[in-house]
DNA sequence: TAAAGATACGAAAACGATTAAGTAATAAAA
DNA sequence: TTTTATTACTTAATCGTTTTCGTATCTTTA
C-alpha cells in the first residue's frame, strides 16, 4: 500500500505537505498541490481510513441495527427497502454502512453500544428491532446520534410512516366503496399497531361506523398460517364483515388463501386490503388494495437527519419526521 | 473514551502490559492479568478498532458487494437471504460487514477495489452484480480474498446453487406427473441461465422429450409485466405446452396472472413451476411447485470459505462449492 | 532601511494500539 | 558460588494521518 510517506519521498516534500496538499489547505503553493496530487494519482494512493479515523476521531461510518426473526431485517421487504434508500443517501455524503453485530449467542460479544464505540460509528439507524430490548435502550440513551424507524423515543430523532393517515385513508376508501361491516385484523402490540388502532377507531367514529368488538382481532405481521386461522374466525362470525383489513400485504395473502379455500371470491363475496405496498401486492390476482409506504423517502430522510445530527449536532432540531404513504387501488375491494 | 493508557495509569503498569494482559500473552503474571482485566471492565474499556487495524493491518471487516436495480441487492429476496446467513456466520467469527459503496454517480468515488483498500477490508463477498463490470473484474483480479455467489471466475472461490440438478429435478418431476409438452421461459443470458438451459436440454434428452424451439423463450428474472407478455406468446402457439417453467417465483406469479386472465385454471388447464422457493411461493394459491435454493447453507459456506481464505490463504483450497436445492411440491402441477 | 506581514513549507507530537527487544529480579543448574 | 534460565515486566518504535507551531524567504509598509 502506498502511503503519504511514499508520495512525500517522490515529490521531495514532507509528509505534512502531502497531507495538506491532498486536503487542499491554503498554505500550500498551487503548483506544489498539483504536483502532489498528480503523483498521488499516478502512484495509486488512497488514504487509510483507520489512520485517519484514529487521528481525527471521525470514521465516516454509520451503524445499522436491524434484527428480526432471521437475525437481521434483511429479508423483511419493507425494512430492506428503507435501508436501501438510506444506504444510497449516506453513501452520497461519503459515509459507509456497517452492520452492528446482533448475534446474541456469541461468546465475548459486545452490546450494541459497545460495538458501535469499538468501530467508532458516528451514528446508528435502528429499525425492525424489539424496542424494549435493554441493549437497544442503552444505545438510545447514549450520546451517539441515533435515528429510529417507526418508533418514537423521547428526545430522539425518528422517521415514521404515517400510520394514522394510512389507516384513515384506507378506511375512508373502503367506506366510500359502500362497505359498512369492516373488520380489522391488526398486528401484535407495538407502537405502530397502537397508532393504527387508534386511527382505526377514530376514523370509524368520524364515519359513524359501528365496529363490533369481534371485528377487531389480533393477528401477526407477516404470518400466513396464523392469519388464515384468524381470518376463518372472523368469517365464522354470525354476522361476518364484508371487508377485512389485514396487518400487512403478506398476511393478506394468507387471508386470501383462507377465503379462497372456503370457496368465496375476492372481491365479489368479500373484500380485503393489505398494508405496506410491497411488490407482491401488485403481483397477485386480484391486485391488492393497500397503502404503499414511501420507503424511499423514509430512508432518505432518515439518512439526512442522521448526518445532520452528526455534522451539526447543535443546530439540528430533534424531530419526528412523518412520511405519508399512498393508497394503491387494486381490485380487492368491491363496490357495494 | 477510555483507552489502555487510562487502565495502565489506574493499574500502575505500562500500556504494553495492559495490551498483553488483555490479549492474554503468556509473559504477564496471572494476578496482574486479572487485575488489569477487572479494571478494564470496570472502566468500561473497549478497544479502538482503528488503532488496532492501523497497527496490525487487520480490520476484521468484510465487504459486501450487492448491486441490483435498486442500487443494492437488499430487496432481492433470494440474495438478501444468502447475505443474512453470511452475516450471521462471519459475525460468529468476529468479523463485521461493511457495504462497498456502489453509488456509481458519486463524484470523487472510488472503485470497488479502492474502496475496499481504503476501509482495509479483508475479504469481499460478491453477489447479485453484473459480473462483466470492469470494476468487478478489477476486484476479482486483485489479491483480495473474494467469494462470488452464483458466478464462476477462474481460480476464485465461488458458492453456487446447483442449477443443473435443480432444473433436472424439476423437469423429472413434471415428466413424472405425465407432462410431455413442457415450455421453459428462461431468464436473461447469465451464467446461471446458461447452466439451467444446458441442464434443461440434457434432461429433456434423457427423458426423450421433444422440445420445440418455440417452447424455449427468453423472459426476464423477477419481471411481472414482461413475463405476462411472454406467457401469452407461449399460450398462443398452435400447439401450446401443458406446463411452463418460469425463471423464478416472482415471474411465475406474473405468469399466473396472465393465465388467470385468459380464464384458464392452474393446474387443471395448465401447470406451472417457479424457481427459488422464496416465501411468496408457499403463500399464493395454488401453492407454487418450485426449487427452494438453500440460501442458508450458501451464506454459511461462503462465509466459512472466505474466512478460511483470509486466515490461512496457503492451505485453503480454491474450489467451487455447489449447494443443492430442494424440490418443493406445491399444487401448481397437475397429474395427467 | 528596518520592521511587519504574507507565503510556503517542515518538524514533531499525537491518536490508540501492538510487539520486538531489553532489563531487572528471582529461580534453577553448574 | 557463579552462571544460566525463567519470569514479569518496561521501553520505544511503529502503523498512516492530521495539525499545531515554527521558521525561512519574500514582499510591503513606514
Amino acid at each position: 500500500m502506498v502511503s503519504m510517506k511514499d508520495i512525500a519521498l517522490a515529490c521531495n516534500v514532507s509528509v505534512a505537505t502531502v497531507s495538506k496538499a491532498l486536503n487542499n489547505h491554503k498554505d500550500i503553493g498551487e503548483e506544489t498541490k498539483v504536483r502532489i496530487r498528480e503523483t498521488a494519482k499516478e502512484m495509486g494512493y488512497f488514504p487509510n481510513s483507520s489512520a485517519r479515523a484514529l487521528r481525527t476521531n471521525r470514521s465516516y461510518n454509520i451503524g445499522v441495527l436491524f434484527v428480526d426473526e432471521a437475525q437481521s431485517g434483511l429479508t423483511h421487504d419493507y425494512f430492506a427497502s428503507v435501508l436501501d434508500s438510506f444506504k444510497v443517501t449516506v453513501e452520497k455524503h461519503g459515509y459507509d454502512l456497517t452492520f452492528i453485530n446482533c448475534n446474541k449467542d456469541n461468546k465475548n460479544r459486545m452490546s450494541y453500544l459497545e460495538h458501535s464505540r469499538y468501530r467508532g460509528l458516528e451514528g446508528v439507524i435502528i429499525a425492525c428491532v424489539p424496542f424494549d430490548d435493554p441493549e437497544v435502550l442503552e444505545l438510545v440513551k447514549s450520546d451517539l446520534p441515533v435515528v429510529t424507524i417507526d418508533h418514537l423515543f423521547d428526545n430522539r430523532m425518528a422517521v415514521m410512516s404515517d400510520n394514522v393517515k394510512g389507516i384513515s385513508d384506507l378506511l375512508h376508501y373502503i367506506y366510500d366503496q359502500g362497505h359498512r361491516k369492516i373488520a380489522y385484523i391488526h398486528g401484535q402490540n407495538t407502537s405502530v399497531t397502537r397508532n393504527r388502532l387508534v386511527s382505526f377507531y377514530r376514523t370509524a367514529e368520524e364515519l359513524s361506523l359501528i365496529i363490533p368488538d369481534e371485528y377487531v382481532v389480533e393477528g401477526k405481521y407477516r404470518e400466513v398460517k396464523h392469519t388464515q386461522l384468524v381470518t376463518n374466525q372472523v368469517l365464522d362470525l354470525p354476522d361476518p364483515p364484508t371487508c377485512i383489513i389485514f396487518p400487512d400485504d403478506l398476511s393478506a395473502v394468507g387471508g386470501m388463501n383462507a377465503i379462497n379455500a372456503r370457496g368465496l371470491n375476492i372481491p365479489q363475496d368479500i373484500s380485503i386490503v393489505g398494508y405496506d405496498g410491497i411488490s407482491i401486492a401488485s403481483r397477485i390476482e386480484p391486485k391488492l388494495t393497500t397503502i404503499r409506504q414511501d420507503t424511499k423517502s423514509m430512508g432518505r430522510r432518515a439518512a439526512e437527519k442522521l448526518i445532520s445530527l452528526i455534522e451539526k449536532p447543535k443546530s439540528t432540531l430533534i424531530e419526528h419526521v412523518v412520511i405519508e404513504g399512498k393508497l394503491i387501488e387494486g381490485k380487492s375491494v368491491s363496490k357495494r
